[in-house]
RNA sequence: GCCGGAGUAGCUCAGGGGUAGAGCGCAUCCUUGGUAAGGAUGAGGUCACGAGUUCAAUUCUCGUCUUCGGCUCCA
């Protein structure tokens, strides 16, 4: 007999060689009904596979991530059988699951293609084939027979990933008439499968190296019941109301023309209001915190970003230099503002007295992003970045690093961002030629920011290779609303720099010495925060940011004058406010005004005009009843307030 | 940059070898109204751009540009 510990510390004795399916059915048959897989200390297995000691288990359904994943693992293979039964001789990459669903990478024989209208004859396959109800088989195989099986079925994919593993850790799984190589864990059988939508068809480089051919990534999703890929369509559906491109045209904030060229954003007057209004907030934040507003220009000589290393690292691939009538002379459209900012630095001699100096600029700057990569406000070609750089001691560096993670913390409170991930990006050890630096000031740079994360106790994730080239860094990402992860807020520590522009101080002890230096942008780039918010916030904006906060509705062209009395003396108090005078029923202007998404809605009419009032209706929230109008700038001013509150002042 | 879609009115989209349609929006007029769509009339398109095939191309072919979904990249 083998004891079993349930995750609630409950022990239970079994025969040994008990498998997960079993353990299931002698607690609940609904559990055999909705178990997936099964986590053996701390190890996902197959669901049908001999357990043989003394083992901690969790049962992973649907609920678990764990289950969903062996769900969609299994699925991922009930794909390739349906492809290789119309397509025989496919050889077959990897197919992992992703955050929904899977994808799997398809090399079709003879050069055929898949496309988008191929989807729904493989899909009709995989109902097919989850009816046959086949039994999913485990098998370990030797390296060498492994090798041979698919030398035969000409897989070359599968021979290459066979030939890195170790030998007796080798895995193979069956159903049916497909057999493929795997780690597992899969689901016993192929019947659970009842509802799959395969989504999209893109091409994806084979180990994710551009150098090497480019197979057939096909993506689809699966469920257990019909009714949960239905709300999945109609969630999807959803996001896309949100998506920021949708919004932004259809709201008048931002647009892109053709004849300016790719990835290269114009904010019309309500975005640029938006802007302004995130701007000056960070301004006041910031100037709580110490910082000085500068302003550089947009190019510089191209002997400057030779000095700080950009051009070496990034000159081919950025827009090419400008030539002046003078022979020899070269400049660049800034790709960073830190250059610049480390000639501010230099302008004066600095004492450690000075120090720490903080150096804000909403600097534009300009990077030729792979055309491929343009997205909407995400990617795009030029852009703002809400950018500091701070000049301190090496004592002071922790303290500096922790006070800029408090500003980002500042800016997600005002924003209601709750769901971020904190990414700690290291340098990759194995690939030293990326960076530039000694190894010694990198190792001070990322002891500072782990050591300034955990006396914040911020959860953060690390990622080996992930650091800029001149620096490790903290990066906070946010999630728009197809669920595809942005980096906003980045802060970053640099000894290079400060070295390559021979940045010093003088110390206490009379002699030079380098400063550290912190480069950081809370909002990363406006343009990307601007998009990240329409999708959080659906176009709805706080009140303090939305670009027109109030609409006043006349019931008839009869209170037009009372209505324009109205607008101006909103107008006059800073509250930006608009007129709807189109000749129209009230009923009209309350609906095209909601879905214009204005926060405040006032409509005048006789009542109003002859008391000096206006009837308040909330968006989304209906009448709010009638005020007087210093009443109601008051009422305002209390709601923003509400929102900003100890934020900066 | 690479793979695969797409580009028709301001927007959302239908259509199809014989030079175009709907709804919404817009304009004008009627209506002067009380908390999510009042009515009538009308204007708007080199069917992304450039070549080719054809008696004839917006429609078929090729190229370019833009855009979408991915891959790769992201100071």
């Amino acid at each position: 007999m083998i004891k079993i510990t349930l995750p609630d510390k409950s022990v239970r004795e079994y025969e040994e060689g008990i498998s997960g399916i079993e353990i299931a059915k002698s607690i609940s048959n609904r559990l055999a009904k909705d178990v997936l897989s099964i986590t053996v200390n701390g190890e996902v297995w197959d669901l049908t596979r001999g357990i043989t000691g003394n083992s901690e288990i969790k049962l992973n359904t649907w609920e678990d991530r764990e289950g969903k994943e062996t769900f969609w693992h299994t699925s991922a293979h009930l794909m390739a059988e349906a492809i290789e039964a119309f397509y025989p001789g496919t050889r077959f990459g990897i197919g992992p699951t992703v955050d929904t669903g899977f994808y799997y990478d398809v090399d079709l024989p003879d050069g055929q293609q898949l496309s988008e209208k191929d989807l729904e004859k493989i899909e009709k396959k995989m109902i097919e084939l989850a009816r046959q109800k086949n039994d999913i088989k485990r098998n370990e195989i030797s390296k060498s027979d492994a090798l041979k099986m698919f030398t035969e079925k000409g897989d070359n994919l599968k021979t290459e990933l066979i030939s890195e593993l170790e030998d007796g850790s080798i895995t193979l799984y069956n159903q049916g008439n497909f057999t493929d190589l795997c780690r597992g864990p899969h689901l016993p059988n192929t019947e659970a499968i009842k509802a799959i939508k395969l989504t999209s068809i893109a091409g994806a480089y084979w180990r994710g190296d551009e150098k090497n051919k480019m197979l057939t990534r096909v993506y689809g999703v699966t469920f257990p019941k019909q009714k949960m890929l239905d709300d999945y369509l109609v969630m999807v559906e959803e996001a896309k109301k949100r998506d920021h491109r949708k919004l932004g045209k259809e709201m008048g904030l931002f647009a892109f023309s053709e004849s300016v060229g790719q990835g290269l954003p114009l904010w019309l007057p309500k975005g640029a209001q938006l802007r302004a209004q995130l701007e000056d907030f960070l301004k006041k934040v910031q100037k709580k915190y110490g910082y000085e507003q500068v302003i550089t220009p947009h190019i510089g000589d191209v002997k400057l970003y030779k000095t700080s290393g950009h051009y070496e690292k990034y000159g081919k691939d950025s827009f090419q230099t400008i030539k002046t009538p003078a022979e020899g002379e070269e400049y660049m459209l800034k790709p960073m503002n830190c250059p610049h900012h480390c000639e501010i630095y230099k302008a004066f001699p600095r004492s450690y007295k000075d120090l720490p100096i903080r150096m804000a600029e909403f600097g534009t700057v300009y990077r030729y992003e792979m055309s491929g990569e343009l997205h909407g406000l995400t990617r795009v070609r030029g852009f703002t970045q809400d950018d500091a750089h701070i000049f301190c001691r090496p004592d002071q560096l922790k303290d500096e690093f922790k006070k800029v993670i408090d500003i980002i913390f500042i800016i997600f409170k005002a924003l209601e961002f709750e769901d971020y991930v904190a990414q700690i990006s290291l340098r990759d050890p194995e690939n030293t030629e990326k960076y530039i630096g000694t190894a010694e000031n990198w190792d001070k740079a990322e002891q500072a920011i782990i050591e300034a994360c955990e006396e914040k106790g911020l959860n953060t994730v690390t990622e080996l290779g992930e650091a800029a080239f001149y620096g490790p860094k903290l990066d906070f990402m946010i999630k728009d609303a197809l669920g595809r992860s942005w980096q906003l807020g980045t802060i970053q520590v640099d000894y290079n720099l400060p070295e390559r522009f021979d940045l010093e101080y003088i110390g206490a002890d009379d002699n030079r010495h380098q400063p550290v230096m912190i480069h950081r942008a809370p909002f990363g780039s406006m343009e990307r925060f601007v998009a990240v918010l329409i999708e959080h916030t659906a176009g709805k904006f706080p009140l303090w940011l939305a670009p027109e906060q109030v609409v006043v509705l006349p019931i008839s062209e009869k209170y037009n004058d009372y209505a324009k009395k109205v607008l101006n003396f909103l107008n006059n108090s800073d509250i930006r406010t608009v007129i709807d005078d189109r000749n129209e029923k009230i009923g009209r202007k309350i609906r095209d005004n909601e879905l214009k998404r204005i926060p405040y809605l006032l409509i005048v009419g006789e009542n109003e005009a002859e008391a000096e009032m206006v009837s308040v209706r909330r968006q989304g929230q209906g009448d709010k009843g009638i005020m007087k109008l210093p009443e109601f700038k008051d009422f305002m001013t209390k709601e923003i307030n509400e929102q900003l509150t100890g934020l900066y002042n």
